[in-house]
Order: C-alpha cells, then sequence, then structure tokens
DNA sequence: TAATTGTTTTGAATAATTCAAAACACCAGT
DNA sequence: ACTGGTGTTTTGAATTATTCAAAACAATTA
C-alpha cells in the first residue's frame, strides 16, 4: 500500500478561516476555490464559479463571505474605475495592478519597494499616508501586439473571451 | 469715467467651450462653476450647486455635461474606492490624489516627475502603460490631529462637515 | 446532543449610472 | 433679425452593483 500523500492545497482552506475566527462551510470553502482560480475576480464572477459546486449558494452570501473575508485581511477588494469590485487572495506584499483599457484584463504588478507606502510624495503637507494604492493603464501584451491576420470582428471576440478568463 | 476693466474669469467658460466644439448652454456654464468653486465634486453635488442658479436643469444633465467635458479633456474624472464617481478641472498636470480615511475628503498631490506615466515598474513585463494612477490612503492633517478638547460626537460633526466641503 | 451563535437564504430597498425619445435652444447661414 | 439644422436638455424609465433586514439554517462548544 502505498503511503498516504497529503494533497498539499494551494491554501489550506479550513486553517486559513479558524485563524481569523471564522466557520467553515461549504460556500466559504468555494469562494476560496473559486479566487485561486480566478484572481481579481468580481462577485458575480465568483458567484458563477462556485455555483458549479454550490447550486443552493445565493449572491448576497457572496457579498456576505467576500465582506467577511476582506474585514479578516484574507481577501483584498479592489476597484479600478470603470469597473465592480474585484477580490484576490494575494495580500502580503503590497503589490499593484495594471488594467488593460482594451481587454479589461487585471495583472498584478509587483511592488518595487515592497512595503507600504511604497511612495512617498515630496508635497503631501501634513497628510499622513499609510498605503499608496497605483493603478498602470495601458494595453497588455495581448491587445497592444494582436495577430496581424485578426479581423475587427475575431478581435472583438478575443476581448471579450479576455474578460471570461481575467 | 474709470476704465473698464474686465473681470478676468478664473476660466473663459466660452472660449473654452468653443475651443471643445461644444455649445454654450446655461447649465454647462454652471457646471464649469461648480467645478471650479468645488473640486472633486461627485454628480449630486455639482447638481446641488447647478441648480442654485439654474433651479431647471436636471441631474441627467449633470451626467450628459461631466460626461461631454471628460471626453474633450476639459474635466477629468476619478474613482476612488467606496466613493462616486468624483470630477475636477485641473486636467494639464499628472497630479495625483490623496484620500483621507476618516472624513473621505481628497487631496491633490503633485506629481513629482510630472508628466505621465510617472510611474514605471520594473516587471511591467509586455504590459504597455501609458498612464499611472496613484491613490494615498490615511489620514488628513484635521483628521489626524483633531483639537485635543473635541467630543467623539463632534468630531462626527465635523467629519461630516468635511464632506459638504471637499 | 443540545444550545449558542454565526451564517446563509430570501426578499426587498437603495445608490449610482445609463438609455431613449421628445422638447428645446444654440448658432451658422441667409 | 430669422430660420433651419444639429446638438443639448428634459422627462421618464431601466439597469447594475450593492446593502439591509429578518427568518431559516448549520457549525462549533460544552
Amino acid at each position: 500500500m502505498l503511503p498516504k500523500i497529503a494533497q498539499p492545497d494551494i491554501v489550506d482552506v479550513v486553517a486559513l478561516l479558524r485563524e481569523h475566527g471564522l466557520k467553515v462551510t461549504a460556500p466559504r470553502r468555494a469562494v476560496i476555490a473559486a479566487l485561486v482560480a480566478k484572481p481579481h475576480a468580481a462577485v458575480d464572477e465568483v458567484f458563477e464559479l462556485v455555483r458549479q459546486t454550490q447550486p443552493t449558494t445565493s449572491l448576497q452570501a457572496m457579498y456576505s463571505i467576500l465582506g467577511a473575508y476582506v474585514v479578516a485581511g484574507i481577501v483584498q477588494r479592489i476597484e479600478p474605475a470603470g469597473s465592480p469590485a474585484r477580490y484576490e487572495m494575494r495580500t502580503d506584499d503590497n503589490h499593484h495592478h495594471a488594467v488593460c483599457e482594451k481587454c479589461e484584463r487585471i495583472f498584478d504588478i509587483d511592488c518595487v519597494v515592497g512595503a507600504a507606502p511604497c511612495l512617498i510624495p515630496e508635497n503631501a503637507g501634513d497628510f499622513q499616508i499609510t498605503r499608496a494604492e497605483v493603478i498602470y493603464w495601458g494595453l497588455c501584451a495581448a491587445c497592444e501586439a494582436p495577430s496581424r491576420h485578426a479581423t475587427e470582428a475575431s478581435q472583438a471576440f478575443s476581448a471579450s473571451e479576455h474578460k471570461l478568463l481575467s
């Protein structure tokens, strides 16, 4: 008999939740799984993924769970202009985001400094800065150099495809 | 007879609008005036100010006018997390914003570099950055060092007062 | 296993924004 | 100065994202 190898989960959900005094429930596990599978997911995207394994779950539960995770510090919420709130599990580093103005996908950008506030302006006056949030806007690799043969229609399609994948 | 001194308006609204091919209307003048009087105003705040001189104006006109101004580049739109969209006329420099987490007022922070993108991350990969949007979060001068004798209640009041003024 | 307390569901309300069509007004050209 | 054409505003309604509240339910503690 082969030795039982513990399947090392990307995150130990039970421990993670218990550490923060949160009860372990099926919808909560599923939300973590959704965010691991799809970083920067919006609430409705999390809901769609969660429903695949928990079909009776409600959208309001997503708001409740994600809200609790943000308060606990397990999950980070970002709200780029023009987008509904998006959520990610990468919280320990002080990283930033790049948003593609064409396909709207979000990319993580490591912070050069690492710790918050990574940027201190010369003229902050007497404003006490605790955190600098940086959002880079531009074009992602796929959108800035699309296949030469791609028609406008297929580019539009690939843009919407990207949104589904982001 | 005294020589007629031209009242130098802070902005020459007529010229500004004509330059951008926009018709000059009373609501449009009033919106400019509102943004000059109250930078970082939200749509409902602009509406409130505009109504003082143009009582028949509609909220939808505010959306329409502000939208046209943003397209024309006359006005800039910012959307800090947790806030409705806010608008300002300072568009030529590449300045940033500091949001007070207590009173929610917004402060302009000059960009040290000046031109966009003012920040280039080391690891942007093949993402083509055109602009870096920086939002500093923390406490403004008034909120970080409130009067020693201020009670909690009066601090809460001054917070809401600040919101009205921001 | 029961009790407690936190979680989820269900149902509804709100805030911010957008859409669409008709009424209206600016301004170019006569 | 008047009038036509076009862009603007009004009016009315719809949509999206989010929050609130109470009842049903389920995870943990004893």
